[in-house]
DNA sequence: GAAGATAAGTCAGTGTTGTTGACATATCTC
DNA sequence: GAGATATGTCAACAACACTGACTTATCTTC
């Protein structure tokens, strides 16, 4: 469930190519890097609560359905389909499993009844929070990270350097290495 | 294709809530909002490729590998297979797609020929380049974004801060207003 | 109060992308 | 030559998205 990307060494410091020196407006070599960062970093961020949810039965649609009805109770369903952008047929799917079993719950609008309000229930809201949890303590880590000390550079400042940061420091620690490592290769294939 | 998340009108600050305005430690509140970010951001940073993509008929699949590819040429199966953490059967099939459509190409490794070296062709190099420039010109438009400026903070400095305003200004602009008024929404429902 | 718009729910079919499990083939290593 | 490794492939299945068509309840408007 959690191999590191090559099963070979460590690897402390990269051989810092082109990466973040600029300090003007933002240039594309920063953000060559920062496309391949979100991905890994989204990967590991919702790599999280998918075991927690895995054990429910449930998957990732699940998890949004309850993370914003969590958050903003009330919502209604045209609210949720704009937020999610997913169509009404495969909101359903998802909504009906969390109803049945008990997590969600909902109850006709007030001013006008064509709405159905949603809701966490307790045990949505203990699930919710479950899932919550994991995701802030990665968030948290890596806020809370020191920034990276590259060589090549004192002051850091940059805000692709500092984006670059958060985003490395969201991913798994194991994995890190091995990031840097292909990273740092692909420096060396290009100027 | 892309509709705001709700119909109606813009909205120029937001309420501003307990957002951003500690500068010890990280806490939840802060991460609480980055977790909504994160998929706001995300969500529009891979729709720009997706679009492109589908005039080829090709998914985010198809697209992962040929980021990949293309930015580490000579990549071998195995190692695209630990970056993507997916299976074998399935990078297989859009794999097969790439190459029968002479995007991507095979070359029998030189010290191991067991090895498939996989490599973009001219055209997979134009396609993925033209898939970057969708995404870069978002990154550069976030980074190069003038920080947050509420009223209820004057330096900004915080980390969460940072990773806030980097993140909104990732989501597409139109989209914008509507999210920090549902952000802003829930400052309200709690404390 | 009837007509039309809107919010929600549902049935049926399809596509992409992921999964398991079982094998086949070529090549390397010992 | 034996066994491990890298890749490829067949088949079945699941999650989650889509389109299109239609129903029901309720609100709005004339």
């Amino acid at each position: 469930m959690n191999p590191a990307m090559t099963p070979d060494a460590e690897m402390g410091h990269q051989a810092a190519g082109e990466t973040a020196l600029t300090n003007g407006p933002a240039t594309g070599g920063d953000s060559d890097d920062l496309i391949e960062l979100l991905f890994f970093a989204y990967r590991d961020f919702v790599g999280d609560p998918d075991r927690i949810l895995a054990q429910y039965g449930f998957g990732r649609a699940h998890h949004r359905v309850l993370h914003f009805v969590d958050r903003y109770p009330g919502l209604t369903i045209a609210e949720l389909l704009d937020i999610l952008r997913i169509t009404k047929q495969s909101l359903n799917r998802v909504l009906k499993d969390l109803i049945d079993q008990g997590y969600v719950e909902q109850q006709t609008g007030t001013s006008d009844r064509r709405q159905r309000l949603l809701f966490c229930t307790p045990s949505g809201r203990a699930l919710t929070a479950d899932l919550t949890r994991v995701q802030v303590r990665r968030i948290v880590r890596a806020l809370d990270a020191p920034a990276e000390d590259e060589e090549t550079e004192g002051g850091r400042g940059t805000r692709a350097a500092s984006a670059q940061d958060f985003l490395l420091a969201m991913i798994e620690p194991a994995e890190r290495a091995a990031i840097r490592r292909l990273m740092a290769r692909r420096a060396t294939v290009r100027a």
